[in-house]
DNA sequence: TCTGAACATATGCAAATGCATTGGTCAAGC
DNA sequence: GCTTGACCAATGCATTTGCATATGTTCAGA
């Protein structure tokens, strides 16, 4: 789109932290218009996504899973329990957690929209054909990988 | 990480949007924290990296290529421009048109971001071997052509 | 048991974000 | 030459974000 008509393409149109975050960004906004016409932010949604298999979940691990700084997914989750999609739940053993529990109604949002989001993957995928699909997750989950955190998992 | 320990996988760990964003956000992060020592925003170092050939683009143009609204990429423009990073030019034939242009201040700092960026991402890149490598851009490349906004480029 | 370091979450506050709208410019039809 | 609708960038304003820090909790060691 930015250089068709360049002979040395930019650099960016080949930088791969570019195509990632450009792929992300396409892929997930057509989504992203689905959930907010359910009333839902982009990060409210990938919250929901999160907790809906019903397994209750500490704010800290909430915020990395869903890519998002501590402070900024605790106030997330206090918008999400007004409006009922979530509820806070005392840690058991340890009081200083406080974990994330999905509500029945948060449930059915979120069920209904993994229906959606599972489709709209369908229909992503589709044209890639089922091999090209698999190496691309494969090469992604690769990655994740090696750049997760670097917990020293002994 | 978020689910090694359980037996079918929650929804979101094999979902291609997170994947995608969660690739994008490591990746990108790594090299965020070399373009925040150099004083740089995230989305700073995008409209730099857009603009280090010198050509000069509109603010709309920018806008898409660094996948952010306008409204917010017209205040980072003046931001930058403020830090002397690059300068506003007025549209030559159509007047509605701002068009961005870097600054030599700028271009040093941009070619400087730029060389560590394609270290970087060769880092990223060795363990995955240059056949999955290629594999993986080919198919990010197809899936960003697949749903970049529709233009009817007839 | 007490002390202090490491932790998990919450909060104060300044800054950034983005929706909606405005102001200015262009271009097609009359 | 006007008028009208489309278009581009800038701006008002309410909301969200995230850094830095505070608060509350746990745990190891003296």
């Amino acid at each position: 789109m930015s250089s068709s008509a360049r002979a040395n393409p930019p650099f960016i149109d080949d930088y791969l932290a570019y195509l990632l975050a450009q792929a992300s960004h396409l892929i997930s906004h057509e989504f992203h218009e689905v959930a907010r016409r359910a009333g839902v932010s982009v990060l409210q949604w990938r919250v929901l996504a999160t907790l809906v298999d019903g397994a209750p979940r500490s704010v800290g691990e909430v915020a990395v899973i869903t890519l998002t700084p501590q402070s900024t997914l605790t106030r997330v989750a206090d918008r999400m329990g007004e409006q009922g999609l979530l509820v806070r739940v005392a840690g058991s053993t340890d009081r200083r957690i406080t974990r994330l529990q999905i509500t029945p109604q948060g449930k059915k949002l979120a069920q209904r929209l993994v229906k959606q989001a599972r489709q709209h993957e369908a229909a992503v995928l589709a044209p890639l054909g089922a091999t090209e699909a698999s190496v691309l997750k494969r090469a992604l989950h690769q990655l994740i990988a090696l750049h997760s955190v670097k917990v020293i998992d002994n």
